[in-house]
DNA sequence: GCGCGCATGGTACAAATGTACTAGTAGGCA
DNA sequence: TGCCTACTAGTACATTTGTACCATGCGCGC
């Protein structure tokens, strides 16, 4: 096994917006036996065509970038001929965000604060066909999944809301009844376990069920 | 001038408790003519410990770090005997937080998607004692100023609002009565330019006035 | 078919919120 | 001293929100 790796290193992209973290991962990682750096891309474009002539098994992908985001891209990067697995960079972590990652097919999920250890456990072991999750995502994915998520007409709702919308306004936007209007956001507080609006607002942005930006 | 800088490398000192980030800066900067770096540290302590044996002339300070972070650091390192220029580093970008750092006397701020070229001359520009803040930033600072800011008795009560409770809850919790709280939140909405304390809750956030993490 | 979740619309009522005022105290500043 | 802001407390009233129900129709899975 270990001589197989020495023989052939694993083929790592490194996939992020900031040139900061592209020369980071570069430097920690290049010089680690077993582990051989293809390429470094700047967006998922760029990935994509860079993968096209030089494949990868393992992509470590940034979620946040402009243009085309980690989420969007993962599902094209598995429809690819070789698929690489896939491990997810953030800084942050934002509850929604990995949930969504792991539905799309991630296979491992990094902060960016871990150690280079850490960081070549988690490709060797996701090379090996095994997930990665650090204990406390891990929790946190386990927590979710027993509270139920919000349906679309919900999620349209509750972005609305915290923007400080009325029922009224809102039904208006919708075409619905206040009435109605006013049942859903009674389930969501329901789901979310919360009391009020406020707090469903703000909770439903520090899980990133909302977007911060806008 | 430019022989001086040769003469005199500017030395630099990066503290991020990121190992990628520091591995990254790093190699992006050590080449650097007319740069010099004087060392890495993971927190604000281990950058004290390391500025009194080596002194450094520009400091790349993360904003946002476990146990001290960049705000309350930066006081500290500007009343040493030979205070260095700060340059703030930070991934993403809430209002507030970088109003702070401003107030408490940072020289420059700098993404960390920026691009090793802006690097330096934020570098140099600071070391030179000019201030060094890139447009988007910039533009925000002075839109802020013409939005007075909340005072202290405002925040803890947009704080609770923000958990939910309501305007009696939260008078009990202050010990005071639920009219005065009602018109602190009125006061707020007026000052934050929104129109209900759910909206407020939500821009709250979005600014930073109000942490997402608790 | 039956149950279930989702979306819809409704009534009735209690509670909370927001608006428009007034008004006192305390501290900072010109 | 006078002015301003923050903080406090209140009244009166309209609006909004939340709760506790009920009911319909649709689609999906068993």
């Amino acid at each position: 096994m270990d001589k197989r790796q020495l023989k052939v290193p694993i083929r790592l992209l490194i996939v992020d917006d900031h040139p900061v973290v592209r020369a980071g991962l570069g430097s920690m990682l290049c010089k680690q036996p077993g582990l051989k750096l293809v390429g470094s891309a700047a967006g998922a474009e760029e990935a994509l065509a860079l993968l096209a002539h030089s494949p990868a098994d393992v992509v470590l992908l940034d979620l946040r970038m402009p243009k085309m985001s980690g989420i969007e891209a993962l599902p094209i990067l598995r429809k690819l001929a070789s698929p690489p697995q896939v491990i997810i960079l953030s800084s942050f972590e934002f509850e929604e965000e990995i949930y969504r990652a792991v539905q799309a097919g991630a296979r491992g999920y990094l902060l960016k604060e871990t150690s280079r250890d850490d960081m070549v456990a988690a490709i060797v072991a996701v090379h090996a066909g095994r997930l990665y999750f650090p204990p406390a995502i891990a929790s946190r994915l386990s927590d979710r999944t027993h509270r139920s998520s919000l349906s679309p007409r919900e999620l349209e709702i509750l972005e609305m809301l915290s923007k400080g919308l009325t029922n009224k306004e809102i039904g208006r936007a919708f075409g619905i009844s206040r009435y109605t209007v006013r049942n859903h956001i009674n389930s969501i507080n329901q789901k979310l376990e919360v009391c009020d609006r406020t707090e469903a607002a703000s909770v439903a942005m520090k899980q990133g069920i909302i977007s911060l930006s806008d």
